[in-house]
DNA sequence: CCCGCGTTTCTTGTCGACAAATAAAATGCA
DNA sequence: TGCATTTTATTTGTCGACAAGAAACGCGGG
């Protein structure tokens, strides 16, 4: 696993914690590294050929963020995702899907919905083309935009933490799947975008409670099956 | 302004960052360090007598939080009340007194309780003392605990968020009152406490949605009234 | 007197090194 | 052989030092 694909000779000033916290966010966010895997300092240092001091820095956003857990004076590992409260996690996205829609129906500006159908547009093309990594990404920056679009740092704040999460936990429910990508769900964007350029706030809300609780139901149901599945008779 | 009150000779191992960041963090909320402020690192270091490697890991945090605004290469500063949003915080704060306090409704246990009421003690205690600082600090304990009845991560964390930027806003606004308590304040949370114990949901929603805009009110009167009075005649 | 430019200083970002804390290995004893 | 204890080893937390950027200062020209 000595794998130092290192493309960065050199790089600005202050930018060294940014660079192992962008790359490091998306690797766990992939799946890549596994919940539970150990993080060496040292390890990564010479991986980005860098000192301690910045991946120390990288580290402790990461925690902040709840992507990483670090037990006092023992290795920082990846944050494991609770599939045991994952009905809190559900509970939560479903109010900000809701909250941030309905305010973007309220607070939007032509150059929000500019951005939202552009960000669709790759969306459904990642669909069309069943790249499932993009897919979820870029699912992640639909919601994203619309928050941005609702104005309000809190929700948008709370919005991509759980849109981070989201990441991990779609990656696992389509991999199951083989990484199948229905249609529908560029339809329900679809719609999402039109209550928002309707200014209908009724739908918009309508619209985000079933979205949030389709794919909580899809989820759940995943699990129930791979629990059934595990009891071999 | 050298007021070197160290009273830390030794301090164990991993502590170092998190002594620097809680004591941080009250000192900014309680507005001890004003808005602007700039925070030098060096200084903090002799101040408490540590290297700048665990006052950086402290400011990364805080930063994290909001509480400080970094400049790249350049200094560090305690973030600024931005009252002209303050629209989008009570937006946030009233929604989340609403979700919590009807989750702690539905999912309290007698611990819990117990823990809110002897949390609300103290709080009358504070009122009565006409205690603003200590109100203030304990309000926001109030409904962090209330929260974490609620028993989900993810608005517990928002709601620490919140709260902790209350604490500013609150103690610019009682500071406008020379710091006098009413005592509704204590009752409105005896109705809250009594609506959960209930399991009385709808009636814990209004009574928070209630409370949350009582308070954004009065704070909204405090700043249009002081937008006028700056204007002489 | 004001403005542009080089210099100085001051603060941050980064580095390598050392010490404490914990886990793993090794040793001794029953 | 099995368990307790000591020793080693690895990894983190902390430190002091150095260099890069940016602001402050000073100087000369218009």
């Amino acid at each position: 696993m000595t794998d130092d694909s290192i493309a960065i000779p050199e790089r600005k000033r202050g930018a060294g914690a940014k660079i192992v916290y962008d790359l490091l966010r998306d690797e766990i966010l992939n799946l890549k590294l596994a919940p539970g895997s150990p993080i060496d300092e040292v390890q990564l240092g010479e991986r980005f050929s860098m000192s301690r001091t910045p991946i120390r820095e990288a580290l402790v956003r990461l925690a902040e963020e709840g992507l990483v857990s670090t037990l006092p004076n023992r290795s920082t590992m990846v944050a494991q995702i609770d599939f045991l409260n994952l009905r809190n996690y559900f509970d939560a996205l479903s109010l900000m899907y809701r909250v941030t829609t309905r305010l973007a129906a309220q607070h939007h500006r032509p150059a929000d919905l500019r951005g939202i159908r552009a960000v669709q547009a790759d969306y459904a093309t990642a669909v069309q083309s069943q790249d499932a990594l993009a897919m979820i990404a870029i699912n992640a920056a639909f919601h994203i935009a619309i928050a941005e679009a609702a104005r309000n740092p809190y929700f948008t704040g709370l919005s991509k933490r759980l849109l981070g999460e989201g990441r991990r936990i779609l990656r696992l429910y389509y991999e199951s799947y083989d990484d199948q990508l229905p249609m529908h769900l560029v339809v329900e964007h679809e719609e999402l975008i039109q209550a928002i350029a309707d200014r209908d706030i009724e739908a918009a809300d309508r619209l985000a409670k079933a979205h949030a609780e389709q794919i909580a139901q899809q989820v759940q149901t995943l699990l129930t099956r791979a629990g059934d599945t595990s009891i071999v008779l």
